[in-house]
DNA sequence: TTTTAATGAGTACTATTTACTCAATAAACA
DNA sequence: TGTTTATTGAGTAAATAGTACTCATTAAAA
């Protein structure tokens, strides 16, 4: 569906005031990142999202999108909460006719884009490696990831559903496969140490965080030990997904 | 507003494919309680919830719908999760056409009634003396509280969203001020208890409960020793409001 | 060959949790 | 009126978990 399309007969397709959008982490070079896009007439960056369609429920609307900006398909996705500020998709300084102008469609005052747009917003956890060549959809003109802590300017009310799904994925780390969607298959234990002291937000003991994470159950000894590094080889792990699953059921605790 | 005038205008009012719904819990004779409506002209019982109004938020919305049903204001109130099934509000055998006519109005094939809804999830928590005298609304007859665990027949998708409630309840207890909202402002140690074991599942041993609870520092004593009953005289105690939300800040954990 | 920085493993000490015991007490009972 | 009963307040010992370390090993770099 091409722009014009779109802001024609969206509203056919698409509920005009029901929206998804979706915060996908990735975790590389010991730093969480988030998948961001740049508008193409808007000085900013969102969250990738949508329209919901009027035939798919809010987990496959995320899907989808998660699908059409990654090609990523059975990935980790949390509705984490439903935003519905009465202004959020306001953009201070301009309006939709003026938005209209400058992709070249026309936007009349009882157009079916200038209906409120509650927001219902998921977290996405993804491998950092699997995300090649991440596509930008039909307003935006680059999609990247971005460190979670170095944010460009965002639009709408996007600042604030990044901070909270931040915030929901510390304190879901005790609760959900964090771990196991954000690292590769193998990783070593500093990575994973280093995962979550990022995740944290203070840093961990290195032997009693070993200790503790073998003490689980959770990790399997993948018996290679990668060199080519400096200093000496760590272990390789990958994780025991059964006994990570159900240790996660009464809640692992770092602290 | 009546109904004839709901059906023909709500849409100006309203937005017609987002709604609000609110399960409120209490506590009471050491059992959880939460407060359900009985349909008019459908066999069933539904949580207390309506259309989000085009001029407020979700939060807005529910705390309306809070005072609406309970008279109360300024009540613990949180988002849990939002419901965006396809037919999630689909009666089994009855469609609006016929349940236009059992309430005497006239709902065409184009009514905006007929719109798909969404529908944001709330839980609010109550102290359950103060709700005196519950009050159905439009299309309910009765308001009352049900014991969770002897739940009437439930209509749309409220019997999931219900139970998503309590184990969202479950999982916030050690992070949200559960006990502060559900007691009355003077409690004994074993109402305290009762709640934990109630909210949790499973036994607490009565001393370590205790010790622990007394050690956080969240319980003030008020002093006061109720009188009347058999056996010794248990200390009535009150929380310590700004310690027990420095308290959940850290995460409190009992097991 | 030596140095360096990181890993794997372990240890002593502290704090918390668990599973109990026991005296005190207020109403109910005989 | 004295005794019984159920419940409360308080405390203890043992087991478990957490904290702050040390130290030998090792692979690459100097």
């Amino acid at each position: 569906m091409n722009i014009e399309e779109f802001v024609r007969d969206g509203h056919l397709t698409y509920m005009p005031s029901v929206a998804v959008d979706c915060a996908i982490f990735g975790f590389h070079d010991n730093t969480l990142k988030i998948l961001l896009l740049k508008w193409k007439n808007l000085k900013g960056w969102s969250l990738p999202g949508g329209y919901m369609k009027r035939t798919e429920e809010a987990d496959e609307a995320a899907g989808r999108l998660l699908r059409e900006r990654t090609g990523l398909e059975k990935i980790f996705l949390q509705q984490y909460h439903t935003f519905t500020g009465i202004d959020r998709t306001k953009i201070p300084g301009m309006d939709m006719q003026e938005f209209g102008h400058s992709i070249g469609v026309e936007i009349g005052p009882e157009h079916w884009l200038r209906q409120r747009v509650v927001c219902v917003g998921y977290y996405a956890l993804v491998e950092y490696s699997r995300v090649r060549n991440p596509q930008a959809d039909t307003f935006t003109e680059v999609c990247e990831w971005c460190n979670i802590d170095e944010l460009p300017h965002l639009l709408f009310d996007h600042k604030e559903m990044i901070e909270m799904a931040v915030k929901t994925l510390r304190l879901q780390l005790n609760f959900q496969p964090v771990g196991l969607n954000l690292l590769p298959h193998k990783f070593t234990m500093s990575e994973l140490q280093k995962l979550y002291e990022t995740l944290l937000g203070y840093p961990l003991d290195r032997g009693n965080f070993r200790k503790k994470m073998l003490g689980t159950g959770i990790l399997r000894k993948t018996g290679e030990r990668p060199t080519g590094k400096a200093h000496k080889a760590p272990h390789l792990y990958s994780f025991n997904k059964q006994e990570y699953v159900r240790s996660l059921k009464s809640g692992m605790r770092f602290s």
